[in-house]
DNA sequence: CGGCTGCTTGATTACGCTCAAGATTAGTGG
DNA sequence: CCACTAATCTTGAGCGTAATCAAGCAGCCG
């Protein structure tokens, strides 16, 4: 299925991605991660992000030896699917991937956007089924970490335990401000509030919060927001003819962000100390 | 500010909430849990659903050691604010607590309805406050369980750790499907699956499924499912006027089960096996 | 008993969905 | 490399659901 003139495609998918000092999105690692792909924890560029963060000298070794580095997985590929048999979470290493509960009508509800830094599957653990998809939105890279193993070190490693803690606490906490947007914002708001928090991630990542690409489609944009497509798209237009964003395609330019926070609305009274 | 009069109301409801036999809700534990305050987790009803669950003999006497049991908490008490300092975790034992995210234009967000045997506070982790109020909606008892000595306890129980990520775990799940809801359902849908997962809550601890009350008022649900009060009530009526359910004020009865599964529409494809 | 809050019901409005068509881009194969 | 097809996105028109506004009712508590 995949002749030598595909690879050559994602080939350049790829090294789009990772190219820094282009206008376009970069949410990958530095360019020498790539070359050796077994990337060890203490040298990748996320660590301070994600599931190492506070584990150190010795213990990150330990974590570092369970951890599998998976082969970069393509645009439209599974991490895995609803069903699944839970055996690991992962870490985002490079791209981004969507994850979405499919329910019996056909329909389905994307319940989030991952970027480099960020742990995917916490709401397996507790059925040991894997209630959502993982779908790669790009050429992405992510660690797999077998919750069996993680689970030991957790035991051993204080630090990693308490990493653990806050990284699912975290994760509850975003939720809950999905919630308050999806209870009570309109569209403009919406959409809004997800630039702005698409902009915050990136820039935690050393990229531009200013200038970015959006590797999702606006139909995923428009499910996750509890939006029609039509609404994302004229909300898109009505942005950028107010001079708030510059929209091309996937290519964001936000030109006043003090009025996309005000268009954003109300935020949650902890979002002002809350760093995410 | 409080007379005399006022504890004796109290002492009514309190009554109300743990009287078994009658036909109205019955949320709390068996009455001689009332007596002695103080109940070790073994001799609890709520045992197999909480935080000790798969934790017992020695392990189980050490965890009870740390768990600091409140006197009840009177209707519209706050067991913590927003902004608070993160401190411990919170299991309901009996009553019901509402937690609620309060935003900086003065509204709110109703994030969720805790019934006895559930964990509050776990989004408090991450950043070491607190990013909702959790309030008492009626007369409830719940046990404080300091964070530090519970992560210590991790270290040494391995069973204890598990259940806390499964916790967390199921918290996570919880509010994705409740993202489905808010984003993909419409007020009638929303509100008989509303009412479902109530019934099957209080099924688990021991209660009718088709006869219960709700101690929140028609504003708590109508912001806890993203709809004006009026459209709850309006929902109600029809549900009424249908002949699937009987509702006077706050008790409800559920009359015809399998409708009111047809009313809550699709369900995430996982549903089916969890029993919440 | 009177004031208050919470709930219900009705009338009107508006926001965003649906349907529909056209435009632009991406993907595929000759 | 270009042409064709499929998918995605944009824009417009009309409609429907639920919000808002407004009033009346019932239960609760001082």
């Amino acid at each position: 299925m995949l002749g030598p003139r595909n690879t050559v495609i994602h080939a350049i998918d790829w090294r789009d991605t990772i190219n820094r000092d282009s206008g376009t999105a970069k949410m990958s690692e530095k360019v020498v991660d790539i070359a050796k792909i077994k990337v060890a924890c203490q040298n990748c560029s996320l660590h301070q992000l994600c599931l190492p963060m506070g584990v150190d000298g010795e213990d990150l070794q330990k974590l570092d030896e369970i951890i599998k580095r998976r082969r970069p997985v393509k645009r439209g590929d599974d991490l895995f699917q609803v069903g699944d048999g839970f055996r690991a979470i992962y870490a985002v290493r490079s791209g981004s991937i969507k994850t979405y509960t499919p329910t019996h009508d056909g329909q389905e509800q994307v319940t989030g956007f991952h970027l480099p830094g960020e742990i995917l599957g916490l709401d397996a653990i507790s059925n040991s089924i894997h209630p959502c998809t993982a779908k790669s939105l790009e050429t992405s890279s992510v660690c797999e970490i077998p919750f069996d193993r993680l689970e030991e070190l957790g035991h051993q490693i204080p630090s990693l335990q308490r990493q653990m803690f806050k990284v699912m606490s975290r994760e509850i906490f975003e939720e809950e401000s999905h919630m308050l947007l999806l209870g009570k914002r309109n569209a403009e708001e919406r959409l809004a509030a997800f630039l702005l928090s698409v902009s915050r991630r990136f820039k935690r990542r050393g990229f531009s919060d200013t200038e970015f690409n959006l590797s999702m489609s606006r139909n995923d944009i428009g499910n996750y927001l509890g939006l029609a497509v039509e609404t994302v798209s004229r909300m898109f237009t009505r942005f950028q003819d107010d001079g708030v964003v510059e929209v091309d395609r996937k290519s964001v330019k936000i030109l006043d962000m003090e009025r996309l926070h005000r268009l954003a609305g109300a935020m949650p009274v902890q979002q002002s100390n809350c760093s995410a």
